[in-house]
DNA sequence: GAAGCAATTGAGACTCAGTCTCAACGAAAC
DNA sequence: GTTTCGTTGAGACTGAGTCTCAATTGCTTC
């Protein structure tokens, strides 16, 4: 069975749960979502369902985001930019980014003794942990071996992603 | 001599590196700045400014902001919301923050081992690392006992903090 | 199958943080 | 005094995200 079909299956259950629906719509952009492989903005989702000649607004693509959110499929993540990616879950697990500031390239990582020592500090300073967020900036190998100089940390330039605004 | 004289004196001497000057608008901004003594928005700092009848405009507000930042005197982070919030650097060293989902207290901490390991991440994966920025979000001590359910992490409520916009 | 009803949708207005433009200003250099 | 060049403010603009509202869809229940 194709990826995207138990992710539609989850994300049905959920909306059940919840008195809701699973409409041709939310299918649709779920089946979309988990065909892209890497981290999306909510533009360039909308952008790709009207490639596919599948109509759908920008205002259901929010709520649809925000549902999946909700459900746990989805994820929404700060890459040093200043507005919303988001990633699906699908099976995998939780991890945290490495971000180019010279070519933009996102480096997923996972590792448990920072996960472990996160939550001692959190003991530490009792507090009860449900999310995080880490993004590490910097060179990649191949940016710092071409001699590229670190980006000032507060603007981060994403070259060759995005900019698929529809708006016109 | 107050706090402020030594960060006036400091994004002083970085602006002249720059061929910049400290203008009068720049020197009541880093005195308002290092003033707050926790996070902030642009906006609120307009505010503020206005409060105390210093005339100045959002444009040159966010441009000083952004030379603050490159000299290193303030740093713009995350703090779960869609948009920035800053914080001056004073003496006080580099720290990541705890956001209670429940009341919107945001703790600060610093920790040497997590530092650490997010140094030998790096290393492992050929990454030069140049910052880095780390929220944990979650129930603050006191959010916890009183009861209080973990929000979702997709969307943090900032209570008691910033809501001063200046335009109509 | 019609009626009732709530969830859902799309179009587009709206919001709001942040950016850009441009004319006017002002301090130092010639 | 004139030129130069950084700086400023006002306000237009941008772009991501939200909201509104009328129209539609998809159950239930009779």
């Amino acid at each position: 069975m194709p990826k995207h079909a138990a992710a539609i299956a989850r994300f049905s259950d959920f909306l059940q749960q919840q008195g809701l629906k699973l409409t041709s719509e939310r299918e649709a952009l779920v089946r979309e979502i988990f065909s892209i492989h890497y981290h999306f903005e909510a533009d360039e989702l909308l952008f790709k369902m009207k490639q596919n000649n599948v109509k759908i607004s920008r205002a259901t693509v929010y709520r649809t985001l925000e549902l999946l959110v909700k459900s746990g499929l989805v994820r929404r993540v700060h890459l040093g930019e200043d507005h919303y990616h988001y990633e699906h879950v699908a099976g995998n697990s939780h991890h945290d980014h490495l971000i180019c500031t010279a070519c933009g390239a996102v480096i997923e990582f996972h590792d448990e003794e920072l996960e472990r020592r996160q939550r001692e500090v959190c003991e530490k300073k009792k507090f009860t942990p449900t999310f995080h967020n880490l993004q590490i900036l910097g060179l990649c190998d191949a940016c710092r071996r071409r001699g590229e100089q670190p980006d000032a940390p507060d603007r981060v330039k994403m070259i060759g992603q995005g900019a698929m605004s529809l708006r016109k």
